[in-house]
DNA sequence: AAGAAAAGTTTGATCGATCAAATATTTTCG
DNA sequence: CGAAAATATTTGATCGATCAAACTTTTCTT
């Protein structure tokens, strides 16, 4: 009559004591096969659900993680952060999972909803992402002794081995290297890379990846190569500036990588000669207007998250230092090729360097674009 | 020394009773002025935090609402969806409300999952978005008298004024209505529409604004009006086809309404002219291309859904049939201009209907392409 | 100033589940 | 067969907060 039915009740009705109920429940192994069955079909007759929040008082935990939910989510590169949030989600909830979201306006009032969150018992632990070098919100963590798991690697000096930082991360220098094998396997030689400047933890590592590649052939010389690159800070017209600087300066260009989609969307648009541009992080964007990308794997980055996070280290070390089990997991992005110039684009030949007052800006005011997932602010 | 403090620490060490502890922390009103700024003070000194799930096994409320991630968040239009979460989380931050994440394959499983976290007391009510014409899931939760709030309007015959059902929307009508007047204003008066086939919900409210400023304006003929007409299905060369039989058929064309970015994304492609285009849902891709495009005005959106939320209806209607507060909301859209055809697209002349063979596609097979919020499916 | 009313505070019970320890039952084996 | 061991089940206490009702103190009324 009253409300849902309780543990107290499906054990009335099926003969045994609350915590046989309980136990069915929780550790089925050790309750005797018929009596079981009983107990389940009286579950299922009553529509019996345990009540999460007694549940949580008891046990002390909360079957629930935290996450932030970035601002910057608004922006083009923000979409990864998206895909990302849903696959975790949905593969969270596969394990009995719940997931939380928050939200803070810095790093410090993160700091704040971490204690807020694990003091009033809401979350057993945390997912944090883009991670920058020097994050205090990862050393607070640990000083609290607070179980989480980063997408992103740690960038400081050493702390990429810290056993007590448990990360997830995508391999960017492979995803490059791969991106430049690609083109190179298509017949390119001269690839020029538009980057991010250094240091950029995600960056640095893309960069390397083409690099690696293009030296490994051999076939270019350093000085080539070093006209080759460019590097400004991210954003659909910054990628048009270089690209056009690249053209005045680089001589051929096979092909061009880009560290985002929005600077390969930017380059696109001076690209009169069409050469392929590959952009990075596969976002809508790109899959509209025909990119190459290469797609960071946020299915297994979610997978690795939730592994590490309910795994042996319950997301956090607890002893057992010696154990073999890895303590981070570094995902190998996919490359997503399209047909090129799907959207053909012609640009004024006169395009310069600094955009004349009298052509309309390539990119509105009033919007701030895209800071790339993973790049230190 | 064990775990945090409690309310009974907290007694202790400000010599009163857990009650009146308990009633600093929720009806201060009642506690004196001098005891409760000493509990406040012993509250401060022992950082105690109220523990949130004893608290909800208490007073049976969990102060947390759930919402379901959508998969088509993927999409160029899911950026909406996007928005909207970032902006309910935040504003139920502000009044202690937490957000719960879930996803759901079908409308069937996510009614499992209303059930699931309902029964639990993991939430107190949901939002719903991506209403459609006939949706099981409001008239599932109506039936169980679970508190809810839907982003779309119930689309069904009189659902729109069924009492049962509370709702935000944004006001397509409007929305259209102004960039239409924005373009006539801009000296246009051929100005066209490419929008989605009928019956579609939100669809067919936009196109009647458009329809409903032509008319008032009333310079165009009822036959010519209908040649600026064209339905087709959501998505990007869908538009860009759209686009190239708009300029066989109708003349000229002064300016060019979507009911989505998708659409004007593509119409932008089949351009030489450089029509001006206006979008819908102001997607990060029409921030970076330079579309015009109708603001749904998300905060604000995520304002109507907590206030019916946790307003005098907590949810859902319960007696007090007679008041006045409304139990809908409508929000007006923001038009957002921006500089026309900022990026210079330019198309072979001889774009037909079906794309040719020897031209790249100018969409990708690979990637699912953004079925609008709203659309029913 | 006495009694009534109001305001402030405390006590015991309770929400629904699980833990720890006690009890009952079945199995094993000399 | 019977005692010890192994297995299965039950009982009482508990997690941390709030409710409901009892109790104490202060304020108001006449």
């Amino acid at each position: 009559m009253g409300g849902f039915p309780t543990v107290t009740d499906v054990a009335r009705a099926a003969g045994v004591s609350r915590q046989t109920v309980s136990n069915v429940m929780n550790s089925p192994g050790i309750v005797r096969a018929d009596t079981r069955q009983r107990v389940e079909a009286v579950i299922k007759e009553l529509g019996y659900r345990p009540h999460a929040s007694a549940r949580r008082l008891r046990t002390r935990r909360s079957s629930t993680i935290g996450i932030r939910l970035d601002p910057m989510i608004d922006g083009i590169s923000g979409s990864v952060l998206d895909r990302f949030l849903h696959a975790l989600t949905e593969q969270a909830d596969a394990q009995g999972l719940r997931v939380l979201l928050f939200t803070a306006t810095s790093p410090e009032d993160e700091i704040t909803q971490f204690r807020r969150l694990n003091d009033g018992a809401d979350v057993d632990g945390f997912v944090l992402t883009s991670t920058f070098a020097g994050d205090p919100r990862t050393h607070w963590l640990i000083e609290n002794g607070i179980s989480f798991v980063t997408f992103g690697r740690p960038w400081g000096v050493d702390d990429m081995n810290d056993p007590q930082h448990l990360w997830v991360d995508v391999d960017g220098w492979a995803g490059l290297h791969e991106a430049t094998r690609a083109q190179q396997e298509a017949g390119a030689r001269r690839v020029a890379y538009i980057g991010w400047p250094s240091p950029s933890g995600s960056g640095d590592e893309r960069r390397r990846g083409w690099y690696d590649a293009m030296t490994e052939r051999g076939d270019v010389s350093a000085d080539d190569l070093a006209e080759l690159e460019i590097v400004t800070p991210d954003g659909v017209s910054q990628g048009t500036a270089a690209m056009a600087r690249l053209r005045q300066n680089a001589g051929r260009i096979d092909a061009v990588l880009c560290a985002s989609d929005s600077l390969a969307l930017g380059a696109m648009i001076a690209n009169p000669e069409r050469v392929p541009v590959t952009g990075y992080d596969n976002t809508p964007v790109a899959a509209a207007i025909g990119l190459s990308s290469v797609d960071q794997a946020v299915d297994e980055v979610a997978a690795g998250v939730l592994a590490l996070l309910t795994g042996e280290f319950g997301g956090k070390v607890h002893g057992a230092p010696e154990s073999a089990e890895p303590r981070h997991r570094l995902v190998t992005p996919r490359l997503v090729v399209r047909e090129f110039a799907a959207i053909p684009m012609d640009v004024p030949q006169d395009v310069r360097l600094d955009v004349p007052q009298s052509v309309p800006q390539s990119v509105p005011q009033d919007v701030p674009l895209d800071v790339p997932l993973d790049v230190p602010q």
